[in-house]
RNA sequence: GCCGGAGUGGCGGAAUUGGCAGACGCGCUGGAUUCAAAAUCCAGUUCUCGCAAGAGAGUGUGGGUUCGAUUCCCACCUCCGGCACCA
């Protein structure tokens, strides 16, 4: 056989395990079962980038060495097919979505599977399969069918949603409201962030800075027609089941700040009349506290209800309802001026802006329930309406927004926790008497009866009294709002949701949905697909027999707003597992056999907002019995971002005079400057031969006074620094790209691109070859030093710690240095004339989860007639590894000075006894008293001396 | 500002429990082979001093615990990622 030829060699195997179905899962698991997941992608116009075969590689290796170690594997990949840039593509060329979609899931695959990937694709899907979203659309219809049961913390279906005698005696139209007050997916017209560039709607977590996550594009605030999930009723549980996860610590804490748990409590503030209070005190210590505010109170949200005494002011958010009932009429044109501007800002005014702290007095008061004290109530836009109840009392002492507020507006500040040891004197000074704020815990003071309670304990005890006395109540808050479910695009998962139009066609309120059994609702024939530039979905120019449909003498509208790309990737999961599936999403023996998926590998970038979607919908499935688990995904691991070639970088004057890094700092806009001048100035690249590293930083080789910048980038169209697979693969072959993604450091680390570092690892492969086959016969032939011996003792001792080495690594995901023990193998048994027919044969089985193609060739070459993909994977002999004689290093005070040769087992005596023995040691200890020797048997042996 | 993660040769990285720092690979240097080059093979490669034997320093910085620290503790610096008025 000729030289290693991946570009022969590959599509060979390929081709093989395709016709041979090598891969296909069972439909249920015969033995141990091992789901293992890929973030699927969106099949975007560039194809794949190098970053995407990082994750597939790793969970490639999983399932290969899981399937040799005799498991049952389900390993798919699908697409993720909506998005926005297909509907861009579509509008501009006036062709359908679907037809750039397929090319592109063409693309993908036919790059996917040029890498070698052992997935079952038969079971492949896109989420734009109709017969796929049809199943979308199916949850959705569960979802508007369930209400969350706070009692028992369950999603129930909406038939069995207690309905209060006062709204049942209202009527049906009354009951049908209430209904949808409860369920999961409900409408809203809450304000949402509409772009007008890409003329949609977008959910919060697409804003970034007041600005589209995608293009960068302004946002403003409207008020439009949105259907929302209610994820916020799961919070608590999306919170708890974070515990029992095999996630990185990392990712949990991440969606843990975004649910945002906080405990405190709900305090009622009366704004009647000074004089009533008592009486109202009164009646709500034997009324209790109602579960609705009354007119007559302020509803408040504290984490701090020991600061009460505190609280020397109110403030409730510009779109509180209590607004106008408030506002005293010489306060009335200043508020409704300051609700105005607030209501016309965008949340990165709100944000960005309000550095500086902005309000207006509303002329009403409140009395603070717990001394008594008239406290004046502000509106001030840094109190949100959808946090809490929309309403605050101000501590300015112990807050450090209210303390702002108060200094800007001349407030009483009133120091009510005294930090006691934690700060220093003098700071502690300015705190208790309110010249600074203070927010951690500490001794109450200024509180009456609660003087000298700890924080804690002041907080408990206040919960426990204001509940007494009808208050207040304990209460939990979460940062986690609800997820606005709707885009105004065409190129989504329509939702199967009917309008009640009434007889002059205008919408009810009502809907109805389309049942289960007339899904899927496809989308309909368009003429052109651009947006018509207002918030209406583009949906509203479909033909009219998609549009209106009649029943039982009612007309009805269909729902033109889509579903956002999130919802097809919620899910897909479940539909690997029957994907052909006509019946229901997926059969419950299947399910149960399959879940939870084993091991998911995907981007960080998803840590927040799929990875908490899909588990979030995964609960109501669960809660209406379609899923038997109560999480879909038992181990997460987050592989790292691969960056392009390190760069660097040095700065130019317009004169071409250098500059150090130092001198250089960039200006509002972003472009690089000189400091001491503002001059312009430009960013060069420095080939790295003409820079040298001097100290911490590298400098120009040829002026080492000018210091240059080093770094990767993250790979971008417009730096020019992407790597295409397809390229790396006609240059160096799949099984060079895979091994090379996986050596370039641990899969978690974010790590910079080197093609040296591919030929690296072809080299390797090339010496694997060698090895084992002859290239230099024309014929495929046996490399002749390969022998039918046996191993002797260290050719065996190094193939079983090569074993012991790979098969740990693997199962700590730990691939880089799997690769270096097997490179450490090729490099020893290089050197030998006869090696071994059976260690090599080993080696090929360790090799194949890493480059599965040349493992098989080499494994045919080795006489075998089958794929490897089965052959159990080799088992390691610790008897085999053991040495008789080990090298110790003998320390004096620490520092090595001698190594001696001793048994393996000799024990501490033994150990220190040949220690002292060496010429070297004896000769240092002669002149001084050993105090202590410290022998770690097997390890070392340290001589403690003066 | 808050919350995570990370700082080890020229570069990517290794060191699983506190026990020989730098495995493995790249790059570089020298050599073999070649008319020459590529490829391949051999040797070397943390830094400083030294012809060498060897000595000293060394895992972002400063301190601490320990016979012994890349590893544990405290403080700080830098970089990366996320969040950002959530009461």
């Amino acid at each position: 056989m000729p030289r290693y030829n991946p570009a022969i060699v590959e599509p060979k195997w390929q081709q093989f395990w395709e016709q041979n179905q090598t891969f296909a899962a069972p439909r249920l698991p015969t033995g141990e079962k091992l789901y293992v997941l890929d973030m699927f992608p969106y099949p975007s116009g560039d194809g794949l980038h190098v970053g995407h075969p990082e994750g597939y590689t790793a969970t490639d290796i999983v399932c290969r060495y899981a399937r040799m170690c005799g498991k049952s594997v389900l390993h798919p990949m699908g697409f993720d097919s909506f998005g926005l840039p297909a509907e861009e593509h579509a509008i501009k060329t006036n062709t359908h979505p679907r037809e750039q979609t397929e090319k592109n899931i063409d693309n993908f695959r036919r790059q996917l599977k040029m890498i070698g990937f052992s997935y079952d694709w038969q079971r492949e899907l896109a989420t734009t399969d109709v017969a796929y979203f049809r199943f979308t659309q199916w949850i959705f219809l569960q979802l508007f069918d369930t209400w969350f049961d706070p009692q028992s913390q369950q999603g129930r279906p909406i038939a069995e949603l207690p309905i209060p005698d006062d709204v049942a005696a209202a009527g049906e139209q009354a009951v049908d409201q209430y209904r949808d007050e409860h369920r999961l997916a409900y409408q809203t017209h809450a304000p949402v962030n509409w772009c007008p560039a890409l003329g949609t709607v977008l959910a919060n977590e697409e804003v970034i800075d007041g600005k589209s996550e995608r293009g960068s594009h302004p946002v403003v605030r409207m008020p439009l027609r949105q259907w929302m999930l209610r994820i916020t009723a799961y919070a608590e549980r999306l919170e708890a089941g974070l515990e029992q996860l095999d996630w990185p610590e990392s990712i949990k804490t991440l969606q843990r700040n975004w649910i945002g748990r906080s405990s405190g409590a709900e305090v009622d503030f009366f704004i009647g009349p000074t004089l009533q209070f008592a009486a109202w005190k009164e009646a709500r210590a034997t009324a209790g506290f109602p579960r609705k505010p009354e007119d007559d109170v302020l509803r408040i949200y504290t984490t701090r209800p020991d600061t009460l005494f505190g609280a020397t002011y109110m403030v409730i958010a510009p779109e509180h309802p209590a607004v106008e009932r408030l506002t005293t009429p010489e306060q009335a044109d200043a508020v409704a001026a300051y609700c105005q501007a607030a209501a016309a800002k965008s949340d990165l005014d709100r944000t960005e802006l309000a550095k500086e702290k902005t309000g207006v007095f509303t002329g009403a008061h409140a009395v603070n329930p717990v001394n008594g004290q008239p406290i004046p109530i502000w509106i001030a836009d840094y109190v949100l309406i959808s946090y809490g109840t929309g309403a605050i009392m101000a501590v300015p002492g112990h807050d450090e927004r209210d303390f702002e507020f108060a200094k800007k507006f001349d407030i009483p500040i009133v120091a009510v926790v005294d930090p006691q040891r934690d700060i220093e004197t003098a700071a502690r000074d300015d705190v208790l008497s309110a010249q600074a704020v203070f927010t951690g815990d500490g001794a109450a003071i200024n509180s009456g009866d609660y003087d000298g309670l700890a924080t804690a304990e002041f907080k408990t005890r206040i919960a426990a009294d204001l509940s007494q006395q009808g208050l207040g109540r304990s209460a939990v808050n979460f940062k986690l709002r609800d997820w606005l479910f709707s885009r105004q695009r065409f190129w989504g998962e329509p939702f199967p949701i009917l309008h009640e139009l009434d007889a002059d066609g205008n919408a009810t309120d009502r809907v109805r949905p389309v049942p289960a059994e007339e899904l899927p609702v496809d989308l309909p024939h368009l003429d052109d697909f651009k947006p018509h530039g207002r918030p209406e979905p583009p949906l509203d120019k479909a033909p009219e027999d998609w549009l209106y449909q009649e029943i039982d003498g009612v007309r009805y509208k269909r729902e033109t707003n889509t579903m956002p790309q999130w919802a097809g990737s919620c899910w897909y999961y479940l539909r690997f597992l029957d994907p052909q599936n006509t019946e229901r999403l997926v059969d419950p023996e299947v399910e149960r056999a399959w879940m939870p998926v084993d091991l998911y590998i995907g981007g960080a970038e998803h840590a927040v907002l799929h990875l908490l979607y899909a588990r979030f919908w995964h609960k109501v499935l669960f809660d209406r019995g379609v899923v038997s688990t109560d999480e879909p995904f038992r181990k997460l691991v987050n592989q790292g971002m691969i960056l392009g070639e390190v760069e660097i970088t040095g700065f130019q004057r317009a004169d071409g005079s250098w500059l150090g890094t130092g001198e250089v700092t960039t200006d509002e806009e972003g472009n690089s400057i000189e400091k001491a001048t503002g001059a312009a100035v430009s960013a060069v690249r420095v080939d790295e031969h003409d820079a040298e590293k001097q100290g911490e930083s590298f400098v120009l080789k040829a002026d080492p006074s000018i210091k240059l910048d080093s770094r990767a980038y993250k790979m971008s169209k417009s730096r020019g620094n992407v790597v295409n697979p397809d390229a790396v693969i006609r240059e160096y072959g799949a099984d060079a790209l895979r091994l090379y993604e996986m050596f370039m450091g641990p899969l978690e680390a974010t790590k910079p691109w080197n093609m040296e570092g591919v030929n690296g690892v072809r080299g390797f492969l090339d010496r694997a070859w060698r090895m084992i086959a002859d290239e230099r016969s024309e014929a495929p032939a046996l490399n002749a030093a390969v022998a039918d011996v046996e191993a002797d003792e260290e050719q065996n001792r190094v193939l079983h710690k090569t074993i012991k080495a790979v098969t740990e690594d693997f199962d700590r995901l730990s691939f880089n240095t799997a690769i270096a023990r097997l490179m450490e193998f090729t490099n020893y048994f290089l050197k030998i004339d006869r090696r071994p027919r059976a260690a090599l044969e080993s080696f090929v089985l360790l090799l194949a989860p890493l480059a599965p193609h040349l493992a098989e060739e080499l494994w045919q070459l080795l006489g075998h007639t089958d794929s490897l993909a089965y052959e159990p994977w080799p088992a390691f002999d610790e008897a085999l590894i053991r040495e008789a004689t080990v090298e110790i290093p003998v320390q004096v005070n620490g520092k090595l000075r001698a190594k001696i040769v001793a048994a393996a087992d000799a024990d501490p005596a033994a150990l220190e006894a040949t220690a002292r023995a060496d010429g070297k040691i004896s000769e240092i200890l002669a002149e001084k008293t050993v105090v202590k020797a410290v022998v770690v048997p097997g390890r070392m042996v340290n001589f403690v001396v003066k």
